[in-house]
DNA sequence: TCAAATAAACACAAATATGTGTTCAATTAA
DNA sequence: TTAATTGAACACATATTTGTGTTTATTTGA
């Protein structure tokens, strides 16, 4: 994993954090919804892992969106 | 993996297909410019895997596209 | 037809994400 | 201040992807 990999993953981050919070959902909430563990959420937006496109379609669905509007780059 | 996430898969490795054949690039050459094993690209395009983020970056600078454009969900 | 290129497919180890649980810090509201 | 909520962070087992290598169809061009 590069400096580029660690930039997207900043980048989907700040992304769902961002859609998120519009959404008024919790870390906790969206875990619920989208039926992942809290931690994943977490992960997720601190840019810790590249998370897969399965996780990506399981949170996308809980927040009514495309995947494609988490994906900025 | 439940029947939506197989499909999202199906639609991602139809697209990159897609896209690969447009740019006129074998799997084994996209495999040498994207850095990743041979049998990583037939997998995805054959919908066996859901790929992670970094992955799909690194496909997409070697096709020289976004990551966003092999995206359609 | 024949050879070369391409893609599918399999096996297996290594690396990474996922899932589960717990603990701690920070924030927010009562 | 106190309790409750939220998010960060850690550990660890499990599942999956990734990486490496090999083999077999399939297609394409000479």
């Amino acid at each position: 994993m590069d400096a580029n990999d660690k930039q997207i993953l900043t980048i989907l981050g700040k992304k769902l954090k961002q859609v998120r919070q519009e959404k008024g959902l919790s870390q906790a909430t969206l875990s619920y919804d989208a039926n992942i563990p809290k931690n994943q959420i977490g992960r997720i937006e601190r840019g810790e892992i590249g998370t897969t496109i399965i996780t990506l379609n399981k949170i996308a669905k809980a927040l009514e969106i495309q995947v494609k509007d988490l994906i900025d780059f």
